[in-house]
RNA sequence: AGGGGUAUAGCUCAAUUGGUAGAGCGGCGGUCUCCAAAACCGUAGGCUCAGGGUUCAAGUCCUUGUGCCCCUG
């Protein structure tokens, strides 16, 4: 094919890492995982990584990449995951970019440049003024610098208020005029989209409700409490994914196990609608809708369908 | 079987002395340029169990039936 990256996007448990693996086998592809909480080591069953067994021999990149207790982000991913890219081109294979995470993915495609993180504690100092002077307050110095930005952000948006101030104390430079300039650069990459949906959304939702019982079956309670046991803080970032933060309330005695798998199927369900809405507006994305008597060969074939008539 | 209680949105519950129904959760939709499996926003759902009665007016009072809960035998 012409086009050497395919991405597959999709909510979880629509079965993006079994069709990356299959499409990889049959064009000779590398698969570049894209979700933010895959990166983190000795996090496998909660995150549906995928396991051995399901790679099938296929190089799998950016799994695995830091510990749980490190600081990732974006722009890390970006950092790390483009130069895979390039170099699964270089070797004249196709890149299979699969996961769930859409800013991740959109951001890796498009080559954002992202503001630089704050060096000097000014997110902590916002913060403390944020507490001290309120929202309200807030607001209203945003919209002093960069009323564009103040004008879109709704006043309980914390946090993107504040990472909108620490922009421009941090680089003299609006996050609004920061935005307008990387979305005038050209795209870095441009793949065939692929998307997985659903024709009936209560289809999906069987599939997390069951993945969330084979986790617990797999082992997730274990595989927690050797994260904790091992020093990570219950609190950091990799620990707050679902199906990590409610059984570790569980194993506080905060709830139940039972209430925490309840949690943590809810959590997906809302989640999955996050990341539909999120690809949705993608209008690149051929969409592979999956109908309820449908199985994991109907999805192939019309993936192949896709990608032959983009071939052609 | 007798006594008491209850029946309102998918679920849990609200609704001052009778003035024709609200909230949380869930559902659905959306935003998104580095905590993103995060953070944030917006919406649609009710012949108020059924029948009869009182009243200008009934979720609210009376009555019958039915379901459920509790107590006593």
């Amino acid at each position: 094919m012409k086009n050497r990256i395919i991405c597959i996007a999709g909510p979880t448990a629509s079965g993006k890492t079994a069709l990356a693996v299959e499409l990889a086998k049959e064009l000779g592809g590398e698969v570049v995982s894209c979700d933010s909480m895959q990166v983190y080591r000795r996090m496998d069953i909660g995150t549906a990584k995928p396991t051995q067994d399901e790679m099938q021999g296929i190089p799998h990149h950016m799994l695995d990449v830091a510990e749980p207790n490190e600081d990732f982000s974006v722009s890390r991913y970006c950092e790390m995951a483009a130069p895979i890219v390039d170099d699964i081109l270089a070797r004249g294979k196709t890149a299979i970019i699969a996961g769930g995470t859409g800013l991740y993915m959109d951001s890796l495609i498009r080559g954002n440049a992202f503001a630089p993180f704050p060096s000097t504690g000014m997110r902590e100092k916002l913060e403390a003024q944020a507490d001290a002077e309120g929202m309200e307050a807030m607001l209203s110095l945003l919209n002093s610098i960069d009323p564009e930005a103040a004008a879109r952000l709704h006043l309980k948006d914390r946090k993107r208020i504040i990472r909108a101030l620490e922009v421009y104390y941090e680089t003299g430079e609006t996050i609004t005029e920061h935005n307008r300039k990387t979305q005038a650069i050209a795209p870095r990459y441009a793949p065939l989209w692929l998307g997985l949906d659903f024709e009936d959304r209560a289809d999906l939702y069987s599939r997390i409700d069951r993945r969330v019982d084979m986790m617990l079956e797999e082992g997730l309670i274990k595989e927690i409490k050797t994260l904790l046991a091992s020093g990570i803080p219950a609190k950091c970032t990799a620990m707050q994914a679902i199906g990590y933060k409610e059984f570790v309330d569980a194993l506080d005695g905060k709830i139940s196990v039972s209430e925490a798998a309840d949690l943590v199927r809810q959590s997906s369900r809302r989640y999955a609608k996050r990341q539909l809405t999120w690809f949705r507006r993608n209008s690149n994305i051929h969409w592979l809708i999956r109908r309820p008597d449908d199985d994991f060969g109907k999805i192939l074939e019309c993936a192949r369908q896709v990608i032959n008539e983009f071939d052609n």
